[in-house]
Order: structure tokens, then C-alpha cells, then sequence
DNA sequence: CATGAATGAGATTTCATTCAT
DNA sequence: AATGAATGAAATCTCATTCAT
């Protein structure tokens, strides 16, 4: 298992090779970074690297357990102020996306993690259902959401979330090209996210939408789209 | 680039080749499947392998494509005999889960891609995004599905389809256990596909659902999950 | 042993063989000349290759003792006209160098052949030999060449020889650069010729070098070497 | 480009490589000398190597340029207590086959260098052309050498060098048998260098030659080459 | 604590040669 | 006579990991 430092120096010194790792993950994939890589981007001897970690899969498995808590602490604390359910979701979703364009890591790695490490990635994702399903059931109990397994929500949910961050943020990111230094996108376009909310709104909304009930929303039928 | 053979021996050879690179790509991953795991496979000699592919990526683009066309027309089979629109998206997505389990190397491939060949990648998910907004436009026009950015839809629809198949076909195969000879699932459960065809249902419906049109559903509060 | 065609179609693909291989040899190195591509140049198939020749050394050998035979003739045809005997070297130097120009793959495959076929490398060199020992030996009888050892003079003429084909010739082809249109150099440049030819004239011309200095030797007209 | 070691250790280990390099490339020839030929000549493993060198051409190039440096090296030493000219030139044709005799090496990997790195080849014969030329134009200032370009008898004498290194040296080694425990020829035999210094002596001898029979020629001084 | 030299298993790729057609 | 599909030994090179300093 990966060692913990005992002096201060020690503590600094681990941290850097997780930022460094982190990074290195991110832009050249599990296979293609190498030890070397990761210790000369945090500017440490290679041996060093086995004071700290047992290995390879062991710090990509840290670092996939940072990111995880970290973008759910994001989603959490962004949704904290959101008055009713469907904001939450919406806040949920913006921090998401922002904190897929800050850590590009968190998808590139992730997705990789399918064979070098399922039990880190079944965790991920396992971890944001949980989340997920705690906050769907209170809303539930509230009468904010209709009846239905929250699992199912939630993974429902983590799909879409999934593949616009991929679709909207990461793709855009490329096409604007590697090294322009035109600024990268952090959101998904207001337009496109204001029709998947309708989407999950509808998909969630406690009652039978009576006729007429909700006589002026969603009715945006001139949307513009990218 | 790679070749075309010029003899039925030689047409033979490729395909034995591709069938033998989608099982090891499916079960090693991309990094882990090495020249010689594909030729043993396939039971042919090493050196042929280059004689039908210029390398390990390209074969890899080839089967990534061959799946591509394969779930695309599995799911638009599927879904020809469907009546409604929801029956459509439903045949649809059984149509993709089946398609997962019998063939494992769809997923596993799919995300790896990110980094060995993303524009692989990027056509797989925009040529499914294709078929959805032809078939969601059409429906649209047809007064089935409410009025909304078409690709919006086939977005969240296909990032549901994803993390249901992960969650539901590939994992539950897995906690069978790999060798074990239980029978491997080739379906979501009914009970959760109900759940998230209604979630669909709701969210692409065209009309706000008038109150009490349709009396019964929404009602399975009682339904369990694995 | 090479194998000699029966048909006189197999007798043109043979020599067509022989052309591709002197190419290939001459512009890729005996190791990068592959049979593949020495059949392709030669506009036949692989397995025909082994029709004619035992492998690669085999042909290598038949083109080494080819070139030899034809910048032999080269040389002995070109100095049949000559008057003197300093005229006849002349001659069989530019003779030499106009081969290497229209022949560089002579030079190239000789001094790789020092591994691949050192036989071959050798008849070539004592090919060379006995022709200029034959004439320095009856230039010798007839007065115009000092007593010396021929076969010294004639080590010494070839070594010359090969040092300036190779400067001269080879190098300054390169210097023009491999794809430009500019006239390849077939001759040493005269003035460079002229003081190579004034320093072999002196030194085996017959008159006696003026200062007795060293009266008695170069007489020794009885050495044998090995 | 190569690395430097940075401590004690990695010295003698680089040093150890290119040894075992020179040895190998000597017996073996630049195509069939392997890596793993050298590490294992070496003593170290095959990993190291790469520590030190990019690869194969690399080291070769090095050791092309040792070889070289030590040759001219070699020969400068031998012709500094030389009393005339052509006591310089004996003085460095025996130093020049001695070398050869103790370091094979230079021959065969020159010689090969055509096609696997012309440029270092080159450099070789340049280099050592530029020490002939300057002793030559030293002996021409002094009186000792008759008045032609200097470049032109530096290449003639290297092409004598180089074939009689061949011819008496490499020839002579092999015909007594490899393995054999036979001495092996560590000089020209002195019949031949003498018959051998004798021609050059005469073709840069500062006495005019015989008797008015070309009396203007090779006095042009002003002679320029590319 | 920190370092970087050393290692060798394993991956990709080439190509001379064989052989069935 | 001619062909080209098939083969596998061998070569180059990478990199996670160990260990002496």
C-alpha cells in the first residue's frame, strides 16, 4: 500500500508527485505515462516515486480517489444554495462540467481506468450514485420528484452528464486547438443546457404535468442550438 | 493503410484476423493486446498479421468501426417493427444492450479510444448521434416527441444507453464471475428498463401529458432494484 | 548454386533480376535491399526470385563478379589507344571514374561486401590486380615502367583509384544534392587528374631520380610477396 | 544525442559500452552487431544501454570518431622523430598499419559507414586528409616536397594506405585462420613498404624528373579544388 | 529522505525463405 | 514458369521496478 511520509518535507514531496501524476494522466493516458514522466514533472529523483507508492496502478488509484471527491464535493457545494430540485440538478451539472474543463484528468482517467483499475472506476461512479440517490430520495420525501427508483435517476443522470462534459467541453477544448491560446470552454452552452434540464425536468416532474399547468415554461419551441 | 487481400485465402486470413482482434481487444484492452495474442487467436503466424494491417492501431480503427456499423444497424433493426415512438427508443436500447453483451469489445474499445485513436472515437459517437436525430426529427415532425434541439435528445439518450449497459450488462457479467458458466445477462432488468423508458417517455413527450391521460402509470412505487 | 533458365523468357526475367538487384543494392546498401523490393524494381513476383537465385548472397556475388568483368573491360578497352604507358593509366582512371559515375552501386556494394560476401570483395580486388600486373609487367620489359614490383604498383594505382572515385565522383554527386536536376560529375576534374597522373608518372617512371642519394635500390626486381 | 554519465559508475559503464562496440562492429560487421551483442560483449544489461545512447547508429558514430582521433593520434606520435619526408611517410604508414593490425575495427567499420553513416565516414577521411595536407604543405614550404596540391597526394596516399592495410594486414590476418593462435601481421612486410616508399619518394620528390621529357607540367601551384 | 544507474521482460516490426496454387 | 500468402526468428527499443549509494 502507498506510504504515508512522516516529515514535513516528505508530505510535500508526495503531494507533488500526486499533482504531477494528475497531470501527466490527464495528457498522455495511463499507458503512456511513465514513472519518468510523472517524477521529472514534479521535479523529484525517480526512486524517489517508491518511498510513496507501491507503483503505477497505485497512484493512478489515489488519484482517481482525489478527483472523485473532489468533483463530488463541487457538484455538492454548488448545489447548496439551488431553491428547488431542478436547480440543484442544474448547478450539479455546471459544476461538473467546469470541474471537467479544470481537470481534464477526471474523464481521460476514468475512462481508461476500465481495465487498469475497474475497482477504482466502479467506485467513481458507484460514489456519485450514492450522492446522487441521497439527494433524489429527500427530494422524493419532499414530493419534488415523482416516484421512481433513484437509482435509475442517478444513473441516468451520470450518463447525460457524461457524455456532454465529453460532448461540450472536451471535444470543444480540442477543436480550438492543443496549443491556441483561445480560451477553453467551462461550460456547456447555456442553449444546450437549458434543454437537457427541460429534459430531466420533465423526466423527474412529480405529477402528471396537468394540462396547462405549467402553461409558459418549456414551451421554448425556437430554441437556437449549436 | 492497411491492405486488401487479393486471394479467398488471403480475404479469409483478414477477417480471422479482425474477428481475433475484437475478442482480445474486448478482453485485454487496447495496451495489453499485443500483436501476438491477436495472431495466436486467430491461429495464424505473426508476420501475416502485417501483411493485412499496418499496425496495432489500425486494425484497432477497423474493428472500432465494424462494431460502430454493427450497433447501428442492430438498433435500427430493432427498432423497424416498433409502433411508437417510445416503443422505438425501448427496441432501441435492447437492441444496444444485447449488442453489448454479446459483444463486450463494443464498450471496452469505445473508452479506451480516448487516447489511442480519438478520432475512432469521436465518429463512433457521431454517427450513433446521426441515426438518433434522423429518427427524432422524423418523429418530431410526426407530432411524437415534443419540440426540442434533436441532438440535445440523442446526447442524453446515448449517454443513458452507455452507463446502463456498463452498469447493468457489463458488470453484472462480472460480478458473475469471469470463467464461471452462469449465464452472462444480455438484459438490462425489465423493471429498471421500465423506469428509464418512462424517465425518456416524460422527457420527450410532446404535449405537457394532460392530468389523468394516462391514469395508471407513474404508480410502480413499489418497484425493486438490484 | 544459381539456377539458369530454360526458356528464353526465363532467361529475360534472370536478367532482369541482375538490372533490379545492381539498383537496389547500389541505392539502399546490400542490407536494405530486400527481395521484395529488388522483384518489385525487376517487375516480377517474389516467389519467381528463387527460381533463378539460391538467396540474396547469391546474387550479390553474380552482380560483384559482373561490375568486375565490366569496369575491367571499361578499363582495358579505354587504354588500348594509348601511346605511353602514363597515357594508358590516364586512361584507365578516367575509364575507372566514368564506371563509378554510371555505376556508383560498384563502390558501394564492394566495400559492404568486406561481410556480406568476402570472397566476392577479394576476386574482385585480385581481378583488378592481374589486369594492371599484366600491363606494369610488359611496360616493364619494354622500358617504360621502372623495376619494381608490380604487383606494389598495382595495389598503389587501385588504392588511388578508389580514394578519388570516391571523392571526386561519389562525394560530389552527393554535394549536387540526391532529387536536383544537375549534371552528375563523370570525370575527376582535370587539373586534379593531371597531378594525380604527374605523381604516378614519376613514380614509376624508369629514369633513375636525380640525386644518388639512394643509388642501388628499387632494383629489387626478384621480390616475391604472398 | 548521447548522454553523459553523471557519476563514476556510469562512466565506466559507458565506457565499457563503446568498447565492447568497437570490438563487436570489428568481428561482426555494423549490420549483424546487435545490441544485444554489445551489451552481452559488454558485460551489462541490455537496458543499460540506452542509458547512454539513442541507438545503434549512435554509437557507431562514436565510435567511428574514436577510432579516428586515435589513428591520426597514433600516426602524428610515430612521424614526430622523422628526420626526411619520406622518413615521415613510412613512419606514418607503419603507425597507420600497426593501428589497423591492433584495431580492425577502423577498416571494417569504415568501409561500412558508407551506407549506415556517410557523414561520419566522411568526417574520417577528411579529417586525415587535413593532417597530410598540413605536413605536406609544411615539406613543400621547406623544400622537401616539389610543389603540387597538397590534397591531391594526401588522397592518393591515403587510397595507398587503405588498400595496403587491406591487402597485407586484414588479408594476411585472415588467411592464417581465425581461431588460429598463429601471430598475426602487425606490419606490411618491408619488401613491399619499402618497394611501396619508394614510389611515393619519387612522386613527391622536389627533383625534377628525367630530362626535359615533360618539363612545364605539374608546376601548377596555383591549382584550386572543390 | 533522496537519488539515478541498472535491469530484462515484453512489445512492435522486418524480411529471407518456403510452398501451395 | 510464375506467384504471393504465410511464417517466425531476430532485432530494436521502452519502462516499471530494484537497489546501492
Amino acid at each position: 500500500m502507498s506510504t504515508q511520509p512522516r516529515t514535513a518535507r516528505g508530505t510535500r514531496t508526495r503531494a507533488r508527485l500526486l499533482a504531477a501524476a494528475e497531470k501527466v494522466f490527464a495528457s498522455a493516458g495511463y499507458h503512456d505515462a511513465s514513472i519518468v514522466k510523472i517524477t521529472e514533472e514534479a521535479g523529484i529523483g525517480l526512486g524517489t516515486f517508491y518511498l510513496y507508492f507501491a507503483g503505477k496502478q497505485e497512484i493512478f488509484d489515489e488519484v482517481v480517489g482525489d478527483l472523485n471527491a473532489r468533483v463530488r464535493h463541487a457538484m455538492t457545494e454548488a448545489a447548496r444554495t439551488a431553491a428547488t430540485r431542478i436547480d440543484v440538478e442544474r448547478a450539479g451539472f455546471q459544476a461538473f462540467f467546469r470541474f471537467t474543463a479544470e481537470h481534464p484528468a477526471l474523464y481521460r482517467i476514468i475512462r481508461q481506468a476500465e481495465f487498469v483499475s475497474p475497482a477504482a472506476q466502479r467506485r467513481h461512479y458507484e460514489n456519485i450514485v450514492r450522492s446522487y440517490v441521497q439527494g433524489l430520495s429527500a427530494a422524493q420525501d419532499a414530493g419534488e420528484v415523482r416516484p421512481m427508483d433513484p437509482e435509475v435517476a442517478a444513473w441516468a443522470l451520470m450518463g447525460m452528464g457524461e457524455l456532454f462534459g465529453m460532448r461540450y467541453i472536451l471535444w470543444e477544448a480540442e477543436d480550438l486547438g492543443g496549443d491556441a491560446a483561445s480560451p477553453k470552454p467551462t461550460d456547456v452552452p447555456d442553449e444546450v443546457l437549458d434543454e437537457l434540464m427541460e429534459f430531466i425536468r420533465r423526466g423527474l416532474a412529480p405529477a402528471p404535468p396537468a394540462a396547462g399547468s405549467r402553461p409558459v415554461e418549456g414551451q421554448r419551441e425556437d430554441s437556437k442550438h449549436a
